[in-house]
DNA sequence: CGTCATTTTGAGGTATTTCAACGAAGGTGG
DNA sequence: CCACCTTCGTTGAAATACCTCAAAATGACG
């Protein structure tokens, strides 16, 4: 299943320049870039990685030697259950940093779902350089801290019983991500991501997700123009449906 | 329901000691309490609380001025919902930070659910502090780490779609949270919360959560002793149902 | 020992899951 | 260029599991 694109990470070429990771961008609190110092430093020890889409970047449970911070494209990491199904923890986009892990191994796959750049930092170089630039590590630090309240703004998705509900939340959630990386309207939502992917996220099966996604167009709050083009109608109501319950 | 212990935060005495915060126990990566020294700086900045059970520590969307570290007894991290309804984020033990903020405020409510010991630390002191010794923010990256390591899985567990499930992920989780305060037998577990606590944070109804206790029982796989006290009879099939699906 | 809160148990309604078949889109090869 | 195949998405119908409403039972506490 999908794994026609699979495939190992490649050694990646050597080139500079973490440009402008907004490490921190957009949430309010201390937005700030990195300083030139912080980049040089980053540069100095990371790998910058183009990857076509459908490729495996690491497998759950394998040595997490690497964190990775996504400049462009979009990236889903997973965690395959016994059963067989998919569950999707977490969409990365441009500026997210990424490579959870526990006791030195993963605790997710990750897959890209677009062609993607990236950069990939050794964990020890990466703790080295931290350990001594406190300003560094306090960005790093509130990236953690945005990734927690997306988690739990999963969770609270995930809570609702109505599909159209967590469907609405969804959308709103991958416009406030996209709209730091598009300068492009704001009501028109390009979904990266296929509807099995969207219903690994939101822990419903994939006809689910299609009825949902036709009962919110049934209700003249979006349109689909294409499969992954999603163009907002009512705000308004998207809003609110997101909200209730 | 359930305000009758609702009151608001008072100013708390002021004495020393935050004694083994076991910032980053646990849990595999560098496991370590903090040096004297950082003990020492934290001690100067915070302030120790004794607070009953069910008493508010802040609400959802107020100022976010401190962060807390629980040293003993259980809080809970909820918000209400437009339609009545209460969805637990978090429940935090001894050695858990909380008070995540965004854009300066809040978001979820506190309040405790067994007496409680806790440590509240100013957050632009703390951010003082962080800037000077990165070791010290180090331990506090691995605990917001760990923290979100625990919403994903919390989403994994939502994700599930049987009562049955939830429930014994439910109980796992509790288990490894108590072992480390408590030196008491694993098979037996102290529910500080209650049911309806755990149907909030499970995302189940009251009721299911009750029939999902009584299945476990009538497999044999735990015995309620009393309301709150859980005696893990076949760790195997707990796991197993855990793992499934 | 009585009162209040919490928990359990019962019965019906509703949403999603599952199974199954169909339709659309993209790529490949002849 | 068209046929074929594979993947993905849509639609339909039945089964299951949870939610809601309602009422009884248990437990905590003064």
């Amino acid at each position: 299943m999908a794994k026609r694109h699979a495939a190992s990470l490649p050694s990646g070429d050597d080139s500079p320049s973490i440009r402008a990771i907004p490490l921190l961008a957009g949430n309010g609190v201390a937005t700030s870039l990195l300083t030139a110092r912080q980049r040089h430093d980053l540069e100095a020890i990371s790998t910058r990685l183009r990857l076509p889409s459908g490729m495996r970047l690491y497998h759950e449970g394998a040595d997490a030697r690497w964190v990775f911070v996504t400049t462009h494209g979009a990236v889903k990491a997973y965690r395959d259950l016994p059963s067989g199904k998919r569950q999707v923890a977490a969409f990365l986009f441009a500026g997210d940093v990424f490579g959870l892990a526990e006791s030195g191994r993963y605790v997710n796959s990750t897959q890209t779902i677009t062609p993607v750049t990236l950069h990939r930092i050794p964990l020890d170089r990466l703790a080295e350089v931290l350990r001594h630039d406190a300003e560094l590590q306090f960005k790093i630090l509130c990236k953690v801290t945005h990734a927690l309240r997306e988690s739990q703004r999963l969770a609270m998705t995930l809570g609702r019983h109505d599909a159209a509900g967590r469907l609405a939340m969804f959308l709103l959630t991958v416009q406030k991500h996209l709209e730091s990386e598009t300068t492009a309207d704001p009501d028109t939502i390009e979904l990266p991501m296929s509807r099995t992917d969207i219903a690994g996220y939101l822990a419903l099966s994939l006809e689910t997700v299609s009825r949902a996604s036709a009962e919110l167009e049934r209700r003249k709050i979006v349109t689909f123009e294409g499969k992954s083009l999603v163009r907002i109608l009512n705000v308004k109501s998207l809003r609110a449906l997101a909200a209730a319950l």
